[in-house]
DNA sequence: TTCGTTGCTAATAATGATTCTAAATAAGGA
DNA sequence: TCCTTATTTAGAATCATTATTAGCAACGAA
């Protein structure tokens, strides 16, 4: 539970300037799992009723660029992250459904080196049936 | 480099009919580079020209389906891979760039185990700056 | 506190990848 | 060759995302 207090200092600590749709969407990032814009559009906009789905997409564009937050590709939606303690996910290859997974001690990911290349991060994104998908077949 | 007739055998042993526009897709995805629908659209139609794109979609997906294909989804678009001796992927942070990348011999990644999930697959994307980006910045 | 600059937001239109629909066609078994 | 069933085609429709532009707000300086 952060407090809204908090959300602006960090926006500052990114050098970002602290509005209100910032906020709500930094909130809405705590508050909803793996939200797509749509979802965060949602949340915020039940709280800061002038808020628009463009501001949606902006700010999470913004918190991408600074690195506040983890943006995901996955069955042609972007699904965002904060950026907290670093996980894994895995999706339902049936469903799309999508989960946080804690990565296993014994996992060693070594950067590769690719000629030229400077790769600084990974995303690892694991794949099978989920609960429901697994019964249904 | 595989000849037509090994395609139509890959596909029938995976339960597929095997069909001029199948094998097409299947062709242009050994000579494409993680080529998106469009690309293989492209490649395909210059040497069947009644292919329309909605089978390329229809075709990847089915292809997709019985696991000869591996999807990825970045930047909003989808790319395509066949799937052949397991590898992962790059990818430029900026421009959206992809390349191949060979894994580590000393990379572990220890399968997670997710309450009531089959979990059998992987998808590692690295990500950073290529040579192109890296310059301009 | 007020002011001015700069960056942000809102509304709406535009884009573009992907999916849907329905009718025509082709694959493969009998 | 014929029949059944899956596949393909063309075009329309959908829908997430991006672009545009005018109005507004944040925040540093006076």
């Amino acid at each position: 539970m952060i407090a809204n207090q908090n959300f602006e200092e960090l926006l500052r600590g990114h050098g970002l300037r602290a509005t209100p749709q910032r906020t709500m969407v930094l909130e809405a990032l705590t508050r909803l799992s793996h939200p797509d814009a749509d979802a965060v559009y949602g949340y915020a906009q039940s709280r800061f009723s002038s808020m628009s789905l463009a501001t949606v997409y902006n700010v999470l564009d913004k918190l991408r660029q600074v690195g506040l937050i983890v943006m995901l590709d996955l069955h042609g939606r972007r699904y965002f992250d904060l950026r907290v303690e670093p996980h894994d996910h895995v999706r339902c290859r049936h469903c799309g459904n999508l989960a946080d997974v804690a990565r296993d001690p014994a996992t060693r990911l070594v950067m590769p080196s690719v000629a030229s290349w400077v790769i600084d991060d990974q995303e690892l994104v694991w794949e099978g049936l989920c609960p429901n998908c697994r019964q249904a077949q």
